[in-house]
Parts: C-alpha cells; structure tokens; sequence
DNA sequence: TATTGTTATACTCTATAACTATA
DNA sequence: TATAGTTATAGAGTATAACAATA
C-alpha cells in the first residue's frame, strides 16, 4: 500500500504538469499566429474535412456560438473556409484552405518539439512505462483521444 | 528510439489528463463551497500562517490586486482574517479563522479521496512508477511542490 | 414546427493603473 | 520617495437567449 503523502502528490503532480504542458504548448503555437483553441480546431477539421459547425460544437464539447468565433478569426486569417452544403443550405461545411493545410503542417512539427522538450529527461523505458499508464487511466476515464480539452467553461 | 506517434501521444496525455484532474477535483471542493483557487490559498496559508498579501502573490505567481478579491471571498465567509502587522502597519497578516482550519481539515479529505479515484485503476507498482516519473518531470521544470497552478492569466 | 447558424448581451476572471495609508 | 494594499476599469473568454434562414 502507498501512503498518504504519495497518494496526494501523485494527482497534485499530474495537474501541474498537465498545466504547464498546455501553457508551453501555447507558448509554441502562439509563434505560429495561433491561440491553442485554433490548434484544436485545425487539426479536428484536418481529420474530418466538411464538418458542420453544430458537430464540430458537439466533438469539442461547445455551443454553437462559440464555434461562430472560433471559426470567424481562422476565416479572417484565410485558415479555413466556410460552404454552404448544397444537401442541406441550412449547414456550413468547414475545411482547411491551402493555407490552412500548411499551418497544420507546422503544427505538427511544434506538437513533435514539444513532445521531444517535455520528455527529454526520460529514457525510452520511461517513456514506455509512462506512455503505458497514462493511456490505461486515460482510456478509464472515456477521454477522447482526439480532442484537446479547454473549449468549454473555464480551465483550471 | 520511440515513433513520432508515441511522442506525440505523450504530451496530450499529459495535458488531457492534467486538464480532467483540474476539473474533478473543482466538482468536489465545490461540495464543500469552495472554487480551486480558494483551495490553493488555503492551503498555502495553513502552511505559512501570518503571510502578507504581498508574499502570498508572489507564492501564487498573480498580482497584489488579485489577492484582494481572494482575500475579500475567504474573509466575507469568516475562513480567513486580516490583521495589520504590528511592526509595519501597511502590511497584513493573512492566518485561518478556527472554521479555515476546519474547512482545511474537510479538503484534506477531498484531495485523499480524489487521488484514490484517479488512480484507482493502477495497481501499487504501476503507481510508484507514475509518481517516480512525474516527481522527476516536475522537478525538471522546477514546479513548486507547494503551489497548485491556475492563479495566473487564462488556463489553457 | 424544428434545426443551423448568427447576433446581442451579460457575466466571470484577470490584469493594469491610479489612489491611500503607511514607512 | 518607496511600499502594501485597494479601487476603478478594461479586456478576453464563454455562455444564454432571441433571431433569421432554411427545412
């Protein structure tokens, strides 16, 4: 059995960690003109092309007002474009423009530097072992494994 | 050497996770009447009693001014008092009323009870693992093992 | 009548700057 | 003149509700 000072650490530690994971990762995006909410879209839409922004709301667990935002600032900055579906005038389908495409590009290599900076003082049996328990209390916990978190309420 | 996917699962693990302990352990302090940055102060001052506001800004990593209103909250529910330093009467001294030491007592048994549901699914060396790991990834970034995060500009 | 997206609006959180009281 | 705390204020982010277009 583990005692109770461990016990305590252990949630205390994977919070901050989590915490100051996200505020590097914005720190990096933000090199790219993007905010991390930007990143999240961009790579959801990247993976289902022609989306409607009532389900991109619903995968980024949202209201639709919000995406309206979301969606108006990448359109401004020529990221993602809006089409009326011709099945149904009612809808927007949401896709990455070229320019669009070529930030996601980047974004992947940001995401890798990331990954590489965060987890440069373990050894790959660490990273093993970690990528291993994380992915078992993740999965536990129904954690979408292709959805940042921080689109809804406020972050803690 | 670990594939590109594994690296990049890694950090968004971290931050999905970090990000849902955030949020879970709101959901329990808030039985308790509390929003998390009540609970990081509280703590904090039940560790240091007599600290200035001042010093408990600096300790959170936010500005003077934002103490106030955290103060102000703690103080009108009769968990924290003020008093004025006797040896610089522009200071104050920040200590826990009998029913902050109280309340303290109830969020030690949240924050026990949060980490036995979180990790519940791991078994003892599994856990050991985790914690190895993490102390060192925290220590690595030179996170204050004392200080919850969230006190400063907008999570992520 | 129901649904998609939009707008208007309000609320919360946080920071900056000006102010007061003490030193 | 400098420092601790306070107040006023402004900005960002997010949600709710009313609305227009389409089904």
């Amino acid at each position: 059995m583990t005692d109770a000072s461990t016990w305590r650490r252990l949630g205390f530690l994977l919070t901050q960690l989590g915490t100051f994971a996200s505020a590097r990762f914005a720190e990096r995006v933000r090199d790219l003109g993007l905010v991390p909410s930007d990143a999240g879209v961009l790579r959801l839409l990247s993976r289902n092309p022609g989306m409607s922004q009532r389900d991109l709301a619903g995968r980024l667990g949202t209201v639709p007002s919000r995406v309206v935002v979301l969606i108006d600032s990448l359109e401004d900055r020529g990221l993602v474009a809006r089409t009326r579906s011709q099945n149904d005038r009612r809808n927007h389908e949401l896709r990455l423009t070229d320019a669009g495409h070529a930030t996601m590009g980047a974004l992947r290599g940001i995401a890798e530097a990331h990954e590489r900076e965060l987890f440069a003082s373990l050894d790959d049996e660490e990273r093993r072992l970690l990528q291993g328990i994380l992915a078992k209390l993740a999965a536990g916990f129904g954690l979408d494994a292709e959805v940042h978190p921080g689109y809804s309420e406020r972050g803690q």
